[in-house]
DNA sequence: CAAATCTATCGATATATTTCGAAATATAAA
DNA sequence: TTTATATTTCGAAATATATCGATAGATTTG
């Protein structure tokens, strides 16, 4: 039933959440309840602007996160269908 | 609602779950409804047993596995309320 | 007790990840 | 067009993780 395209997902998405920085960054945005700003989530952290840039970068590549660039700006947005699959995939070992 | 598990938790689980062949042992454990032998796990991978164990250990110290020993074998079974506490925790960017 | 079996730990090595600063890109503003 | 601003990419260094073989510890069997 699960194909090994899906463990690669499923890898991916655990990665991404793997991080203390990434966690929260999800947190942040999740709370802005829509897009949040790049530059925002910059300030949020004690950390190089491309440490951070990287970790967006993670967390849109496990699809976490949208992404959507506005002139010179990106701003970014929870993917909950993503995490929907995520969680429902994890909820099998409830049973 | 507020999860309890705090970040260092959450990394430590999603980190577990960031490896197929510890997201594999996590499917072929559930399937057995209860506990798992730990020679069972290890004949199901082209692992060195020493690789196996660690991967054990990891899903044990994130909470993820409930690990007990009988005699000199060991067996492993999911531990549903970790799992379900980590999914309250992400059922909170779904809303 | 000695040998066999099962699992965990150790030390070494290869690979991956995190982090930074610098440079490159892209866009907006002057 | 030149300059300023926002973000990404690159290269390097530090740290973490995955993997193995060897070995240790614990327990069972002969």
């Amino acid at each position: 039933m699960n194909s090994n395209l899906d463990i690669k997902k499923i890898e991916r998405i655990s990665k991404a959440l793997g991080d203390p920085y990434r966690i929260l960054m999800m947190e942040a945005i999740k709370k802005e309840k829509g897009w949040m700003q790049c530059s925002a989530i910059t300030e949020m952290f004690d950390l190089a602007q491309s440490t951070v840039s990287h970790h967006l970068k993670q967390l849109v590549e496990a699809d976490l996160l949208i992404s959507e660039k506005d002139g010179r700006n990106a701003k970014y947005m929870i993917n909950k269908e993503a995490m929907s699959e995520y969680v429902k995939f994890l909820n099998r070992f409830e049973e």
